[in-house]
RNA sequence: GGCGCAUUCGUCUAGGGGUCUAGGACACCGCCCUCUCAAGGCGGAGAUCGGGGGUUCGAAUCCCCCAUGCGCUACCA
């Protein structure tokens, strides 16, 4: 094989929606290809007919094109060593699987899934280790196979695994790692209903597509020493592996739904960035150094290594994330922040509210809410009261520490006198207005402002007060001023 | 049960014999800023480096044992 040129592959199954961790590793090889210059390469691991689920293919390549992670070959392009779905190439399996029957390394096996079940419950009664197979088949003379071939069984075919010896592989993230041959079950190759399983398919397209590199999770390092071996008899060299630390839920067990919304189409739903989706999940797993955290795909591009992947699974941490796309928006101009914002606000704003949502008066919200929010989407909850005609609030709302019914009532009323007869209702002459104001009410600034806070906008917490009525406009403002002294006038 | 891998603050991690009385980040707490909430700045608390043995003048770093966690143990990937 050609070590020279870096090859690597994203090989999902369509199985659901891909989760955090499946992109990561998507992310790593990815990463990995771009760095040595390279090919990634996804291929489609569609052989198990039984769990394919109807729209798993489309998230999983839908979630690789919103992170930006293109491939070289595989759906949708194809490529030099296609197809890239193992479906299309049965024929290929079927043909080298027969090598190995051939060559001895391989043997039909009859037995039923019935008796296999049956022998392993005794194996686990006698408390024997239990084996997924006793070899029954392994040595059937020409008689008994053409007996079972009579009755008209369908045989699997399984790999004869070496009966003594020991298998070491090299891993690039944890080293040399040795199996006893004894350790190791004649798996299967080929199931009955024609389709190879992962182990034969794997290895065959591997190959053929001259992947250089093996960048897979961790939770398949038990089974390389059987790929090694099945390298062996077919005689092939095989590519260097890399397994991946695992991503566990909070409780640390393998990611699954029961951890709230791992996969990563959700993530892009809930408003968060794939800027900032690919730095964090860089970090899941890698590191560059002792402070470095924010990264650019550039960046990640550059400094990528596998000599610094981490072997410990890592918890995935959602708070982070947050404060990390969070950090990301922050770093946004107005205008890309807007352009992000406007598709969430025309979704997510309530219907009563026209669309479409106007551009100009979003961009003058967008840098008030700006360092308040931390998800795309939090910016149609958080700023939802500049879009509707009025929010909705209780009255008891208006009343802000240190000020009773009756002070508010009486600095809303003041408000009320005051602000019709400004001739600017920017944010400078709103706030010397006020604050002169508040004085000569006797009151704190505070005092004066929580009232109108929760007037305007219908809550104790928003943008701050001039910067929001400026935007809101003079004649919005006293109506909803007028709106909250009626909640507080007694009828 | 067997086999494999792993084990540094709650979490992500730095660390690869002395510079570690273990560094950074998220979260948490306090202070500052301040019209609220944030953001930002500053500071704090938080890990006897899973435990026990070695090796060494010296170990988070090397070796062994144990414990724990996770993974695999399907005609799933």
């Amino acid at each position: 094989m050609n070590k020279e040129e870096v090859r690597v592959r994203f090989a999902p199954s369509p199985t659901g929606h891909p989760h955090i961790g499946n992109i990561r590793t998507a992310l790593f090889n990815w990463l990995f290809a771009r760095h040595s210059g390279g090919k990634f390469i996804v291929r489609i691991e569609d052989t198990d007919q039984s769990r394919k689920v109807e729209g798993a293919l489309e998230s999983i390549l839908d979630s690789l094109k919103w992170l930006g992670l293109d491939w070289d070959e595989g759906p949708e392009i194809g490529g030099e060593y296609g197809p890239y779905f193992q479906s299309e190439r049965l024929d290929l399996y079927h043909k080298h699987v027969q090598q190995l029957l051939d060559s001895g390394h391989a043997y039909k096996c009859y037995c039923s899934s019935e008796r296999l079940e049956q022998m392993r419950k005794e194996m686990a009664e006698r408390k024997e280790s239990v084996r997924s197979y006793d070899r029954h088949c392994r040595n059937l003379s020409a008689n008994e196979q053409a007996k079972f071939e009579s009755e008209g069984i369908t045989p699997i075919i399984r790999f004869k695994i070496p009966l003594e010896g020991e298998t070491t592989f090299h891993d690039l993230v944890r080293g040399d790692i040795t199996f006893q041959n004894t350790e190791l079950d004649d798996i299967v190759l080929m199931k009955s209903d024609g389709y190879p399983t992962y182990h034969l398919a794997n290895i065959v397209d591997d190959h053929f597509m001259k992947i250089s590199h093996v960048m897979r999770a961790d939770e398949w390092l038990s089974s390389t020493p059987r790929h090694t071996l099945l390298y062996q008899a077919f005689g092939w060299e095989p590519p260097l592996f890399a397994h991946l630390p695992m991503i566990l839920g909070p409780d640390k067990s393998k990611l699954s739904k029961r951890h709230g919304a791992t996969a990563v189409t959700e993530f892009q739903e809930q408003g968060y960035l794939p800027e900032a989706m690919l730095n964090f999940m860089a970090l899941l797993g890698w590191s560059l150094d002792d402070k470095t955290e924010m990264f650019s795909k550039v960046d990640l591009i550059k400094l990528f290594s596998i000599e610094r992947i981490s072997k410990t699974a890592a918890v995935f941490n959602h708070e982070k994330l947050q404060w990390m796309n969070g950090t990301y928006l922050r770093e946004f101009s107005h205008e890309e922040l807007l352009s992000r914002i406007n598709p969430i606000l025309e979704t997510q704003l309530p219907d009563t509210v026209n669309r479409p949502i106007s551009k100009e008066y979003a961009s003058q919200i967008v840098p008030l809410i700006q360092e308040r929010i931390n998800t795309l989407t939090e910016a149609a909850t958080y700023a939802d009261f500049f879009f509707v005609e009025q929010p909705e609030y209780e009255a008891s709302l208006l009343i802000g520490k240190k000020m009773t019914e009756e002070s508010t009532l009486r600095a809303l009323k003041a408000s009320q006198e005051i602000l019709p007869s400004l001739h600017s209702f920017d944010h400078d002459t709103l706030e010397n207005t006020l604050r002169a104001k508040a004085d000569e009410l006797g009151l704190k600034a505070g005092q004066l402002f929580s009232p109108l806070r929760a007037a305007c906008t219908g809550r104790t917490a928003s943008p701050g007060l001039f910067e929001t009525m400026a935007v809101l406009g003079k004649e919005r403002c006293l109506k909803r001023i007028a709106v909250a002294i009626q909640k507080l006038e007694p009828a």
